[in-house]
DNA sequence: GCTTGACCTTACCATCATGGGAAGGTGCAT
DNA sequence: ATGCACCTTCCCATGATGGTAAGGTCAAGC
């Protein structure tokens, strides 16, 4: 099949389908006559993997591993593990980060009357902290 | 003050200080005779202002117009509210897309074993859902 | 006066994953 | 044979930041 029915079966544009080929995620597809890249099961569900993982935010390099584990017959299911544990302590930094803007955010946005009057105390937060006068 | 002793005094790295200059984030700084980019109180306070909006998450654009709005002694506080209250919105969108991911994958390191064999929940997880065999 | 070192200047390239668009080839249906 | 939908490669853009290279400026020390 052709690479729109590829992308369109398994979620990845055939833009970054061709990405993926060109860095070396995913071996070059096979061409037909016309040049034109031609896949099959094997390709759509490697695609298919590649999708879930980057839906579950695995950068391209962690799934490049993760690929490589999971054509590995004899990987440790430890290995897999460590490097999802890896990813999930990732995801949690970045939670982390943003869950504390939101504190502040909101913490600002309380005090904030909201009116015409110019008055605020997100501004004046901004402005710099503890700025009495 | 040189470009230097600015980003120290502020937080901001002097590469990112002609970055904002470039994209007309802050005004041209003055010039020396030496050609070399001269600071002084008022620009400190600027960029004191666009670093704690970058640490709570406001992107450049946004800064922009906060930046507007901290000048602009006509403003309503209404506005700053509700351009907070939309990037509010943006980062707990972010936090629950990050939230989701964690609790997935959380979901699949706990069915996963992490020995030396190669049964592994999470690589069969991202294979393909519901691939019963 | 000359060197050294710390600072500055601009300009270009890289990141990361993705999309947009141009210019042109292929293939099928009317 | 015309049109349309698809494909190809190539280049550029995003957002915020860092790196590096090649060169100018300036003060301290000899």
């Amino acid at each position: 099949m052709q690479i729109g029915e590829a992308a369109r079966l398994t979620g990845v544009s055939a833009k970054m389908i061709r990405h993926y080929e060109a860095i070396g995620l995913i071996p070059s597809a096979d061409r037909r006559d016309s040049n034109y890249r031609d896949y099959g099961h094997h390709d759509l569900h490697r695609l298919g993997f590649i999708r879930r993982a980057r839906n579950l935010g695995f950068a391209i390099e962690e799934i490049r591993d993760l690929l490589r584990l999971w054509g590995d017959t004899e990987r440790s299911s430890a290995d897999v593990k460590a490097l999802t544990l890896k990813h999930i302590a990732d995801l949690e930094t970045k939670i982390t980060a943003l869950t504390e803007m939101r504190t502040t955010l909101m913490g600002l946005v309380s005090a904030c009357e909201g009116s015409h009057r110019p008055d605020c105390p997100i501004i004046e937060g901004l402005a710099g902290p503890a700025h009495h006068h």
